[in-house]
DNA sequence: ATTAATGTTCAGAA
DNA sequence: TTTCTGAACATTAA
């Protein structure tokens, strides 16, 4: 469930580890199937220990650690991943500590319950075939809207769809792609290609502002409770939510129409027939 | 006790 | 080339 707002809460949030020095890796034993590691266990422990992290930032839905020799280590949440200084949520679901020196905290935690994230350290060659251009599109907070129509203007899917396929725009996933076509009053079942130059300058201004505001409120913990901060807290955008998961209630905005739930790409859609239009 | 659903990404097919 | 489908994973709800 982490999306942009979620990973930026969460670079944020372990900001303070800026020039921290990483003097030891564990691996915390786990009975359960292990993360994807790059390289082996072993090799990332020598290629990080010992190098000082320059620079934390983000790039869509991935939080990067930059060291000082230009090397990156790089966690990929995916569905249930968290960054952490503060104690994790439980013990078994830890997956990676990197101990430091020279920071307010002892420890910084990767943890994961559902295991589908991963954990890189790589060479900025490594980086940039990993994050460059074809593989990941630009940021979601970055793309001008220009760009994005340059880039969407011409495909056949649906919007909703299209919304969250990662090189072409990182860092949307399936919550904020409906949140976002809320607010810009836009069908998510349009086909691209169908869309007026005003409407994608919509789309673009319902982005910046449904993304803006959900850090604001440090991203959305769901029902299954599962996202924190890096203190370990939950965050406040689900109390905000004007569709997702609301199906069958009164919409927020127009107060007229009903929201309903579809599905596009094997995944839920929620919006207001009433006020999102084709 | 099964089965479905959850959301992200990737490999491979259409 | 573009778009679509199923698998991977852990856990919970029906």
């Amino acid at each position: 469930m982490p999306e942009l707002p979620e990973v930026e809460t969460m670079r944020r949030g372990i900001l303070s580890v800026t020039n921290a020095e990483i003097i030891d890796v564990h691996w915390p034993k786990c009975s359960l199937k292990p993360i994807r590691v790059t390289p082996s266990k072993g090799r990332f422990r020598r290629k990080v220990i010992g190098h000082t992290i320059r620079e934390v930032g983000r790039l869509g839905k991935r939080v990067l650690l930059k060291l000082e020799n230009d090397d990156a280590i790089i966690f990929e949440p995916r569905m249930t991943g968290l960054v952490l200084l503060a104690d994790p949520p439980d013990a078994e679901h830890l997956r990676l500590g990197l101990v430091l020196r020279k920071a307010p905290v002892k420890f910084l935690w990767y943890w994961d319950r559902r295991g589908l994230g991963s954990v890189r350290a790589l060479s900025p060659k490594q980086v940039m075939a990993e994050l460059g251009p074809g593989k990941l599109g630009p940021d979601a907070l970055k793309i001008s809207a220009q760009s994005l129509r340059a880039k969407l203007g011409a495909s056949r899917r649906a919007i909703k769809v299209a919304l969250l396929d990662q090189r072409t725009l990182a860092g949307i996933g399936n919550l904020y792609a409906s949140e976002i076509l809320h607010v810009a009053g836009i069908h998510p079942a349009q086909a691209c290609h169908r869309l007026s130059k005003p409407r994608w300058q919509a789309i673009h201004a319902a982005m910046q502002g449904v993304l803006h505001e959900a850090i604001r409120y440090e991203g959305s913990t769901l029902g299954d409770g599962t996202y924190r901060n890096a203190l370990n807290q939950a965050g406040g955008y689900q109390n905000q939510h004007r569709v997702y998961a609301k199906s069958e209630q009164a919409c927020p905005t127009c107060g007229k129409g009903t929201i309903r739930r579809i599905v596009q790409a094997q995944r839920s859609t929620f919006f207001c027939p009433k006020c999102q239009k084709r």
